[in-house]
DNA sequence: GCGCTAGTATACCGGCCGGTATACTCCGGC
DNA sequence: GCCGGAGTATACCGGCCGGTATACTAGCGC
């Protein structure tokens, strides 16, 4: 592996576990047995490899969204499409997953916040459209879909938080009851 | 006020816009118009101020959540109150709820982490005691307390996320709704 | 008035922070 | 064989970090 990957993937290991202000540009090189002058060549900047470990890993989830947020007409369908989307890249990007959504949550002015912003806001944009969408075919659902893009999203985070912590597997078994539970409730 | 207070007010100020570990001890004294050996005659260090800021502004959720989450055999209105106590909380110290849920997704071997991860088992223990002990009047919820103190949780704070970024208000009419939804689903 | 304690300020500590000036090596193009 | 640029290391920068040694002052018990 060629020490732009060494960086990123270090960089990414560091800071999931004790975050970003946390662990200092000479940790990172140290532990990818590399020296600072190499970092600063590809990245520019502390704030640099952020930006560009933020943009490479949530490539691939960025383009499932795309897919799977296209309303065909049926909602319940395509609501376990974007479950499915989140768990996926989840399962597959644990520490990334833990680390973006923890910058997600950090102090609006921090760089952490400022690296995920955009990306996070194109996600929900793209669910409120879903919603939007889906409620020409569902009268009552009008109006609200700034509401049902971000509870959506709240309890998809919510479940993914628990696998981060060992207390779910996040299944098509569980893809199924999340969609049915966002619809119909608890006593479904 | 007190010099004690005034640090305390301040170093809120600053840790919930901009990061615990973004703001140094040095910046909060000057904001309080002290100086360093005053913050350590009374904290101990920057851990113990975050510790008593934590402790001492957590204090009322605590109190009100005690007896928010005890179930009196009506579910629906027990939930409800929960919800209100969130949101009444959080509608007072609002720069705290952000500050704290911050760290609540902050790195698990942060000291942020650290300084809510106490607080937060115990709000997810009450909340499961609740789930637990409605099961035995309905009787489909039974096994399943984990996930709905979780997810109930999770929706709260989805809601409170909302309201701290302006997309809504934390009135009563949402309260209904909150706990309408959670039982029910998006149709109801 | 004396002594003790709480509270506060001045001035300082070693160490780490993000970032860089400089120089070397290695390799492909010609 | 030579040139240029990409990649890398050594050694360094000023500045801020959390924390503290020391000394002063104000107030209270007696």
């Amino acid at each position: 592996m060629d020490n732009r990957s060494t960086i990123l993937v270090r960089a990414l290991e560091l800071w999931s576990e004790r975050g970003y202000d946390a662990v200092g540009v000479q940790e990172i090189v140290d532990l990818a047995g590399i020296t600072k002058p190499t970092l600063y060549h590809y990245f520019g900047s502390k704030r640099g490899l952020l930006d560009a470990l933020i943009d490479e890993r949530s490539a691939a989830l960025r383009d499932s969204l795309a897919v799977a947020t296209e309303y065909r007409g049926d909602l319940v369908l395509t609501l376990e499409a974007v479950v499915r989307a989140y768990f996926d890249f989840a399962r597959k990007e644990g520490a990334f997953y833990r680390m973006q959504l923890g910058f997600w949550f950090a102090p609006p002015k921090s760089d952490e916040h400022a690296a995920v912003l955009s990306r996070n806001l194109g996600q929900h944009a793209a669910l409120e459209r879903l919603f939007e969408a889906a409620a020409n075919d569902h009268g009552n659902m009008r109006g609200r879909h700034k509401a049902y893009a971000a509870t959506f999203l709240g309890m998809i985070n919510t479940y993914i938080g628990l696998w981060l912590n060992g207390y779910a597997s996040l299944d098509d078994k569980l893809v199924y009851q999340a969609v049915k539970q966002f619809q119909h409730g608890i006593y479904s």
